[in-house]
DNA sequence: CTGTTAGCGCCTTCAT
DNA sequence: ATGAAGGCGCTAACAG
């Protein structure tokens, strides 16, 4: 590929000329701007930004780390992040984990030898360590949606536990009066904070709560509502209503009760987090706690951005509303 | 950040040793390579990728540049070609269009000057001249889903207008005799692709191609479905299927279709390429072509790799297979 | 206004 | 088995 080298012996001037006429610098002759930049064109130049990157110490690139890039919620976060990170001239690198924490680190590590200019992380991982590397090597970071347990990192995200409160006292207003709960890992911070709150709203409306009602399984992943499901329905006891923590066990949760010839919501109700598709998906089902993905993304990626330019090492909370969306489903 | 020259000084050795041990080169003295090692631990060594690719030529690095990683259809063809690129060591930057032409210009652009190892392009730009600085830089590339008009470059894709055909065909089977078309920009080779086999598959029934029926617009989004759909039906005869090019698209008339009073299927029935979420999406609703995204995917990157590290540069065209799914629409 | 020089962090001959 | 030296492409003082 033609370097600047090239540029400076076809127009019969020094390198530093040819980098001055790239970055626009001034103290540039016009006559001998006009000349490089031609030459540029014709050459069809394009600058090596790792090799400027060396010198600048700066790769204007920022990471995201994101569980499931087919879930619509990480999708729109991940949108509406590169789209505020492009605005300002950073090219955004993404890592999809599975929900697997090996996958994480192996990204941590492998973004940090790109040296990135900052990370978004939604992370599955959920002890401290895992964000260390970020902190020796200086570099800025945020979590979005999950928070690590310990951090007193910046992050954006919602208040689970109060929307959980919501959603459940919505199953409770509409005379359901044995609410089970169906969950992820509770070393997940929003799945923790969600069962928090709806053993408070059960509580708080003098419902008793049946251990029997309360499953909590792996990953917030399909398979592994479904099976909770078909487990807790061996029971004598059936639910009335089920409150399910995030979209993909819902989708578990329902081909369960589907399978075992239950009616939603004849037989029983299912409330959820989180939407499927775009907010016409057609026909909305499940009623839901509807986080404001996109607004994530962007705030998020704002204030990475706030750190790596303004460098503003403040530690910052941020907690965003959500929306209790009613359908069909209860 | 730790350097190379800080580990030589402190394990009193030159760079080049410590550069071997870091690369596991052979001719390392055991215990030369031990007591370098645990330096580069002790002091969170991480190499500087770009630092090692300014000599190699190399940054292990593949860009993706698709319309929108909201459509599900899209995030699936990202996670499979990561996944596989993942799998032999490169990492995956990502770029999202959102149909735009001027940001898949800038992508690219970017891109180059990333001096990125290979490219897999879902193309919104129609014309060639959008891989030109590519072929310029001599950088492999891979076209998915979407063809360029002139080019015999390699591609990964399905069959589009036999597809269209399978799905108009089975809307005649039905009893349909009617049957509108809503499609987006022929420019994009598989809208042109779709809509000819809709007028293939009218003609080879001996059904009338109605012009009113035959709306195409601009970009595969919702509100052209919208607008394209009401605008359609202002006409007196009204169709008793509409066939739509694209999931989003279809949302649009279905919304268009709520608006106006018509019953889906009863009065209208829809049938559409893509589907929305998890193939377990509740309820299922369009009968739709199910193209294979995963695959698709997997296969670009396969095939990209393939040029990156084995250097076949033989154009080379990929049809795979999809799959009608008969739903609640038609 | 323009050029020389010295790195940025790493790899790669070529000697030793 | 190890080191010295040159260079990847570019930027940034420092001199003219």
């Amino acid at each position: 590929m033609v370097t600047i080298y090239d540029i400076a012996k076809k127009a019969g001037v020094s390198i530093t000329t040819v980098s001055r006429v790239i970055n626009n610098h001034p103290y540039v002759k016009d006559k001998t701007r006009a000349k490089v930049k031609k030459l540029l064109k014709a050459t069809g130049y394009v600058p090596n930004s790792n090799a400027s990157s060396l010198v600048s110490k700066k790769t204007n690139t920022i990471a995201v780390i994101l569980p499931d890039i087919t879930n619509i919620f990480f999708a729109k976060i991940l949108r509406s992040a590169e789209e505020r990170a492009n605005s300002k001239n950073f090219t955004v690198i993404y890592g999809n984990t599975n929900e697997d924490f090996q996958r994480e680190k192996n990204y941590i590590k492998t973004f940090i030898e790109k040296r990135i200019d900052g990370l978004l992380l939604d992370p599955i991982a959920t002890d401290i360590s895992i964000i260390q590397p970020l902190e020796q090597n200086n570099i800025p970071f945020v979590l979005i949606d999950r928070e690590i347990k310990g951090s007193q990192k910046s992050h954006v995200g919602i208040h689970n536990e109060k929307e959980a409160i919501r959603i459940v006292n919505y199953l409770i207003k509409k005379g359901k009066k044995n609410i089970a709960l169906i969950s992820a890992s509770e070393e997940l911070s929003v799945y923790k904070d969600r069962k928090k709150g709806y053993i408070k709203a059960l509580k708080g409306s003098g419902l008793e709560l049946k251990k029997d009602h309360l499953k909590i399984g792996t990953k917030p992943i399909k398979a592994v509502g479904y099976n909770l499901t078909k487990e807790m329905l061996k029971s004598s006891a059936v639910p009335d209503a089920i409150f399910v923590a995030n979209n993909f066990l819902a989708i578990g949760v329902y081909n369960a009760l589907q399978d075992l010839d239950f009616k939603v919501p004849a037989d029983i109700a299912i409330a959820c987090f989180d939407d499927f598709a775009t907010e016409s998906i057609i026909p909305p089902f499940f009623t839901s706690i509807i986080q404001p993905a996109s607004k994530m993304g962007t705030v998020a990626m704002e204030l990475l951005l706030n750190k790596i330019e303004g460098g503003d090492s403040n530690r910052k909370k941020i907690y965003l509303k959500s929306k209790l969306s009613v359908r069909r489903s209860t």
